[in-house]
DNA sequence: ACCTCCCTGGCC
DNA sequence: GGCCAGGGAGGT
């Protein structure tokens, strides 16, 4: 039970109105699932309400340590003793409380099948991708075709699927779908067994204030102008919607 | 279906 | 001193 919470940061709480509602809704609450769709965390409440959160880019949970961090906007103590902080230096991230009816209006409800639990098949996918010109690329970050890969796992699937970013999601054709599902399984299997991907910056760390360990496993994120793992082609990196793209020209040509 | 915005630490 | 990183939301 959430013994006491406290809201700290005004945009930690911008899906509710307020960090005092976000406390209040969530004081003397006790928790009876906590699930994850997506990149979104979903802790169910004892009275029907459901607590949504989402690291954005720089969040993390601590869980029993961390006291006074710097960027610590929301410190949850529960009557067990355990105390659950997150810290977010960019305030990407979120903490939320929705009612059923909110639930349907927020981004939750427009997510696509989860990418580790609930992978879709080569038929449902070539459904969502059917008929769109935009890049696989960017319809893998978009969350609404497949939910739960940042921009780090999409090049690094893409890397490991032979797909180009730019390929228009609706050219893909099974056996093109079929590698890229597996590449999906295979890279989120290897960074879960790591830990997560923990950068140079040091912003995602485990609840415990451990690192992740899969940056040693990124075969094209970050890596452009160095040989590729596969072939030894340069990596290159292009902008994609805004985001940094990383891939091999040569395994992964556009067809 | 696209674009812009938000935010801070780290790096050039 | 300025730019880059990128998650989703909201607007056009």
């Amino acid at each position: 039970m959430f013994e006491s919470v406290e809201v700290t940061h005004e945009r930690t709480a911008r899906h509710n109105s307020s960090p005092a509602e976000v406390a209040s809704r969530l004081q003397g609450r006790r928790v009876t699932g906590v699930e994850r769709h997506g990149k979104f965390l979903r802790i169910s409440l004892d009275d029907g309400q459901t607590m949504v959160a989402h690291l954005g880019m720089s969040g993390r949970w601590a869980v029993d340590g961390e006291d006074g961090a710097l960027h610590t906007h929301f410190v949850g103590r529960m009557d067990s003793g355990t105390v659950v902080r997150f810290i977010d230096p960019r305030t990407f991230g979120f903490v939320a409380v929705y009612d059923e009816d909110e639930i349907l209006g927020s981004g939750l409800s427009r997510l696509g099948p989860d990418a580790w639990t609930d992978p879709p098949q080569i038929g449902e996918l070539g459904e969502r991708l059917a008929g769109r010109t935009a890049p696989i690329k960017a319809l893998l970050l978009d969350q609404r075709p497949i939910s739960g890969l940042g921009n780090i796992y999409a090049d690094e699937t893409l890397h490991l699927a032979g797909i180009h970013p730019l390929t228009p999601g609706g050219a893909l054709d099974p056996e093109d779908l079929g590698r890229l599902i597996e590449a999906v399984r295979i890279v989120l299997e290897t960074a879960i067994s790591r830990g997560g991907t923990t950068l140079s910056d040091a912003a995602y760390l485990l609840p415990d204030g451990r690192a992740g360990a899969n940056m040693a496993d990124l075969v094209v994120y970050g890596r452009q102008d160095e040989p590729c793992t596969t072939c030894g082609t340069p990596i290159e990196r292009l902008v994609v919607r805004g985001r940094s793209s990383h891939f091999c020209p040569n395994c992964q040509m556009l067809r």
